[in-house]
DNA sequence: GTAGCATCTTGATTCAGATCAAGACAAACC
DNA sequence: GGTTTGTCTTGATCTGAATCAAGATGCTAC
């Protein structure tokens, strides 16, 4: 069950931390691994909710779809975090992954059995799901209420992670896993307007924007988190 | 536990229809039932965690807020839910009275301890914090994909429902418990727009404001389904 | 009654962000 | 190499909703 990703990054409290590989396997019967390629679906909204996934390695996009085409990213899930089974018998979200992905799926009997045999797993998952509502609310007062400068920074400082052993001056942000597009369909922005803010950003020397990759580098962090508004950041892995 | 208020329409799955008031009696030792006036203060956020509210009548609003005091409602409240504790040891919301409420309130250790004791309390509260979080979910897709005729058509129809025993015709809707603001806040626009855009849909004749109440008759409920955009709705009791 | 205050509506104007349009750049292919 | 394709950036313009500003209406108190 532990990442064998070493750029992924799994917190402490996640899952693999909290529930061993070895007990999972003795509880579960059908579980398996499953692969996926940049851009693939996992699942898709509306249809029967029969799987329970947990990233191992990657990162997933959830998103939600209006008939005419619209869509909102509603949240990420990174390595250690759980989405599928949820209030209804159907999918409330379709899953895409942004990166390569690995899952481990679960059917629902078997969530079911390692729930009650498994009594840290069944408090893991109830933690998360709170988690997952705070995070929700955080992104509903960022889009009811934030200025597309203000959704931009507060976003870089969530998700503008430093990868684990860049100790770099100035301070670096890795690349970040999704792209501009993908950033304002979670923002409720589009494409043009995340691209003139990053760039408004990098012209007030708070960021520097990577030539060939797009990447994005924090140069000025007070600076971003003051455009972000202090005391007001979204919760990392919103949903 | 049951709510004592006719009024107030009580979910089929609630927590009063899931647990007994006796059960819950006999687990509680702090128990106590706490009334609201309209407009007052529950609980607010950031400060220490210390109980969960069970609405037993009326409606509550939770908000959000930055700094500068721009203010998100992130969900409303009634009859049967719950709120409070989650995820954090403070809280993540602030919680206000819309319509005068009484509320039912336990201590954190008398929470754990009926989650020891009464399995179906258990139960009916990770079921709860699901349907919170595919509520939050809708909200998130409404904040950041819909325009502000779309928003408002939606929240007619999850939140102007007919009072039950309301058989006249035309088809007629309760008088909604919350102000044109407190709708602007949840919808995440200014009291102007919201007011604005009601006077468009009664122009059209797909709803009629009351004369002295301000109440909000639902005329031609299809074509209000119709400016919702078919196959969307925010569920009831957004959080 | 009417005075005071809060809420709601309506109109005029402004502006942040969307839309439309054109390039710039990068990775993937032959 | 050159061509294709997709993503990103930048500029010009448009527009939906915010803002600013009066009034209208309703509720409470006296």
């Amino acid at each position: 069950m532990t990442s064998d990703c070493a750029a992924c990054p799994v917190r402490r409290d996640s899952f693999c931390q909290t529930v061993p590989a070895r007990d999972l396997k003795a509880h579960s019967k059908k579980r398996s691994f499953v692969e996926f390629k940049p851009r693939q679906t996992v699942m898709v909204e509306g249809e029967p909710a029969t799987s329970l996934f947990i990233v191992t390695c990657g990162i997933v996009k959830l998103l939600r779809s209006l008939p005419d085409g619209r869509t909102q990213i509603v949240g990420f899930r990174q390595a250690g975090e759980y989405f599928g089974l949820g209030e209804r018998d159907t999918y409330t979200t379709s899953a895409e992954a942004i990166s390569g992905t690995r899952l481990c799926r679960f059917s629902r009997p078997d969530v079911a059995a390692m729930r009650r045999a498994l009594p840290q797993l069944k408090k893991y998952m109830n933690r998360e799901s709170l988690r997952q509502l705070t995070a929700a609310q955080d992104q509903v007062l960022l889009l009811g209420q934030m200025t597309a400068r203000e959704k931009v920074a507060n976003f870089l400082m969530v998700y503008g992670y430093r990868a684990p052993g860049d100790t770099a001056r100035p301070q670096r942000l890795a690349k970040l896993p999704m792209s501009r597009s993908e950033i304002a369909d979670f923002l409720g922005l589009t494409v043009e307007t995340v691209s003139r803010m990053l760039a408004a950003l990098a012209n007030e020397e708070i960021i520097a924007i990577g030539q060939k990759t797009h990447s994005v580098h924090v140069l000025n962090p007070v600076a971003l988190a003051g455009a972000a508004r202090p005391g007001v950041a979204i919760a990392r892995h919103a949903g």
